[in-house]
DNA sequence: TCATATCATATGAATTTTCATATGAAAAGG
DNA sequence: CCTTTTCATATGAAAATTCATATGATATGA
């Protein structure tokens, strides 16, 4: 009878018992983690409410900006090669993704999206943008601006 | 011959082919999750090294901070409870972690580190410190706190 | 131009995670 | 009380991920 609500029930979980005002709340992976996992939530609901998964969905959003090789999409999607290269067969087989040897260099596979992935991905786009506008509602312009250079300096270091 | 240097394997993949200033760069979650996974990287390759996997890891850390329920640590280290469960088995059995049923409460579960636990704990707090230290060393003291606000908001919008 | 080293992706067995649901404990209602 | 509902954790089969390594393509050097 009752609907049957799957999105937002990973609501409370705080407040009571210890971990509250501890070592991990002020330990900046714990918090780029959670921040990440919780932000991300219920947009991932609505992904695979759409019959996608989290990493396809990935795949495909970084298939909008061009082509990639297998590495640089692994890269990009914080894969394992082998994890994304079963992926891959998978959505090959669903048809959402095309496979093609780089003709330049033979080692290389190039990977696109196929018409039916680009629809996916169109219908999908709008959304995120709506869901990020939301998710930065709260914040000023110029907060918006240092949080994300702050994580992009996070990110380049690592490189 | 040449020593194996495990660490920093996942730094090139970048600076060519396509997606370098596409919709994705500009994508707060694309960021979040990219930056947490970057950051953590070499943290993680430590933990590994020392016999732990990162969600063990992250259970152990959590209780530091005081004993848990199962749901609540689920909810901490943003894992699934039967996934949780079956990682509680197995760090169980390795003598890392204790179980017992709440007396105040015959359904719940808590969570206590064991001194093997414990000990790897104490062994993993001091680089974590160190290695968040390096990480932050970029930063103005301002802007450390302005970043740490700006996930902490995030992470409450989302409860 | 052959080895040989290196690089990019694929494969297979073992492990881990997930999805749906079961189990057992407390609360609520009559 | 006794039934029904809700809550917290566990379980089992199916699916996805990982680790180590294989395969096949391209550089490199004698």
């Amino acid at each position: 009878m009752t609907e049957k609500t799957p999105l937002k029930k990973r609501s409370r979980a705080r407040g009571h018992g210890a971990n509250d005002t501890g070592f991990l709340d002020g330990f900046l992976l714990y918090l780029l983690a959670r921040a990440s996992a919780e932000a991300s939530a219920d947009l991932h609901d609505m992904v695979r409410k759409r019959g996608l998964s989290v990493p396809e969905w990935r795949v495909m959003f970084t298939l909008h900006d061009g082509p990639c090789t297998v590495g640089e999409m692994a890269a990009h999607t914080l894969m394992q090669q082998p994890t994304l290269t079963k992926l891959l067969d998978r959505m090959e087989t669903a048809g959402r993704v095309k496979r093609q040897v780089d003709p330049a260099d033979g080692r290389r596979v190039l990977l696109t999206l196929t018409p039916t992935g680009r629809a996916h991905n169109d219908a999908l786009m709008p959304l995120s943008k709506d869901y990020e506008a939301g998710l930065l509602a709260g914040y000023t312009p110029a907060e918006v601006t240092a949080l994300k250079t702050a994580l992009r300096k996070l990110i380049d270091r690592g490189n």
